[in-house]
DNA sequence: TATGAATGAGTTTTCATTCAT
DNA sequence: CATGAATGAAAACTCATTCAT
């Protein structure tokens, strides 16, 4: 099944279709209940094969990994076309990217769900992307304010945290158009857009949302549900 | 290691010796690589032990996330004090939240790393809590319009979305505050608010952010990363 | 369930009713897949108790065993009044077994089928019933042959065989008649008067059936389904 | 120990050792003793190996009963060649039976104790089996009715019966043979001819052995050796 | 280049059995 | 007399990984 198995590929095709196969199988199944076996047979291959490609299961889910990162990472550069107004560029790219994430669940998956759940190894791999792409976006973000002519004296920790914020958001819609049949990628584009544009508009205009000074317990209270070590 | 080794406990006690073991082996090594071994050592009591009082690696797990999600939500909801306006109920609601992600570290990836990827079962288990929680805020969003005297015409699936993104953000700060020492609670609902309710202000408000009709290629022109198969 | 849950009995009578539970238990279950916690809950008692009175699960099966071994053989004994002549005495015998397996299928079950397939120890406890059994029946041949003025010079060993194949006879009976719905124990036990009676009679009168002198390659020719190692 | 320990073998052999093995270790320590780890040591395999060969515990036994099931009954058939008259062949089937039951001994072991001991699945299995061997044996009862130009209006059931009366008693003599030294296969089939085809001649000319009508309390007075419960 | 054959090391789970009260 | 609490030991099964061809 998968790969119709024809003998004597060379090297890149076969390496391609055993990456096709372990993103479909570990984006479905997850990292550790996929199995070589499963892999190697829809990729249509014999496991030694495999081994002799990709060297391990690790070595094989990093290559997923990085693969995906770079298609996604340049799918959305791809999507927000340097040259425009930041707001068109953010646009595009929340597009570019929400439309990427529909059209390979699996890749998504992967990146997502998967890397981040099984070992620090493979979370700093999308890590790296994931800063990448929050980087992006923070440039963004100063070069808005730059075009608005607003001095940005934003923090810089809280303009990480805002860009943070945004690609957390993207990330949780993403998961969400996933799941719920109907929801067009220009659609999440534009609820993200709606939800973040006028704050980070406020907020390079200086005007902050202040919290009360005064908040008594807050944090405390903790709701102790049967917890019996201190914390950790 | 771990628990001091007490002989003859209650039983009471004991699961609850059990669970702490199995949210701190579980947050730390992820589901399938925590081992029943691990969990009962550290524990302190013999395997056996913690298959006569939870049955079975699956539903320790379950009973691990039921027992996190529960206390999230206590926590979430006696943050956020009724009576209080709106916006201060979505803030202290967000303090508490942060401030119980960030002093349950192991709890908090139990529910939103590894119960969401590994079966369908224990995906649905957080998918209730995290429901309940979008649905809270979604409440709140409400009624801040009301509060505001604006007629909330905001479209049923809009609202959604928007609470959607927000509860989504607020995660993806909870694993950045947790990953980035020195970012407090209140720091990450400040950086929240002030993302957030600017823009729901507008919202409410009626000015959107309007697309671009013309998106010539939006979503097109994926960067071919050597993929092989159609898509999926 | 099981026995009503009383508290303080003398001794013996809750050994009894332990035996009970075990009977039905490894009857029904298996000796193997009879569960210590299962035997005690049924017999409403705690499993220490179980141990305090029986001493482990073996001693418990040998003593299932014994009791039911006694029974059967009591209730054999006491059909085959002696002072009848022999046939009506096989006959009543007979009867008498039927009736027996009939009324007790799991300590049935415990004699014929558990405990001739768990190790030797248990096996040799029915074979010793077994052999008080046969014993008995041999003697009835005897006897018979005896009555009907005959001079018994059939063989020792012929006796025997055909004694073995008659409680060999009676225990397929036995087994199929349990399994059989609507076959009583007097139809079991003519149908075998019948089957041997005659046979009997023939043979004590000196007449034998002959086996053909030449019977080239009886047993020879083994259909070899397979096998690789040469028999053992 | 067992098999040498040859490496890399076709499938097929490696399989057929696995049986081997399997047969051996269930006929002797019983399907629930007999351990994977034991069966694998002594094909000469790894225990991944035999699962990977034969998928499980219940899989593996379930193909040591057919392929005992099936040597067993080619043998049979092998040996009561058709065309002789009815009385030699059931003499020379009976005598190939002894034959392959005093060779195989563990063969014999797992279809006649261990399968029909160890669950409703592998019982059926062998129950097949014997009803194969009883529908021959019947064939042959009223074939050599026919034969003796009797009218055979013995009724169906009580043939049933006594087939299954002449089958029993064959399985007990093969057992009490292999438990016996220096019994032959001849040996157990004379006596077994001996033992029934008078009886059945009898029976085929209409004279049976008739019961007594009054049995006052045949199968009643039960000898209570101790039984708490009324019966089951 | 490619694979059928094979395994070491580990997993979850179960059970007879025993303390301490 | 009776039991709730606890475990050592082993069983079935799986999987990533590697030879030998």
């Amino acid at each position: 099944m998968g790969a119709v198995k024809t003998k004597r590929m060379p090297r890149a095709v076969r390496e391609q279709q055993m990456l096709d196969a372990a993103v479909r199988t570990f984006g479905q199944r997850g990292y550790m209940a996929a199995s070589m076996d499963e892999i190697a047979e829809l990729a249509g291959v014999s496991k030694p094969l495999v081994y002799l490609y990709l060297n391990s299961k690790e070595d094989l889910f990093t290559a997923c990994i990085r693969r995906e990162a770079k298609a996604l990472t340049e799918a959305v550069r791809a999507g927000a076309r340097p040259g425009l107004p930041a707001d068109r560029q953010l646009w595009s790219g929340l597009a570019a990217f929400f439309t990427h994430t529909a059209r390979h669940p699996d890749g998504w998956a992967v990146l997502h769900l998967q890397a981040r759940t099984h070992g620090e190894v493979f979370a700093a791999e999308v890590a790296a992307m994931r800063t990448e792409i929050v980087a992006f976006v923070t440039q963004l973000i100063l070069e808005a304010a730059r075009e608005a002519h607003r001095d940005p004296d934003l923090p810089e920790r809280e303009v990480s945290g805002l860009a943070e914020a945004l690609v957390g958001a993207a990330e949780a819609l993403a998961d969400w158009a996933n799941a719920t049949p109907g929801v067009t990628a220009r659609q999440s584009a534009a609820t993200l857009m709606n939800f973040a544009w006028a704050g980070l508009g406020n907020l390079m205009e200086g005007r902050h949302w202040t919290p009360p000074d005064d908040e008594a317990g807050v944090g405390a209270g903790e709701a102790q549900t049967g917890r019996t070590s201190p914390v950790r």
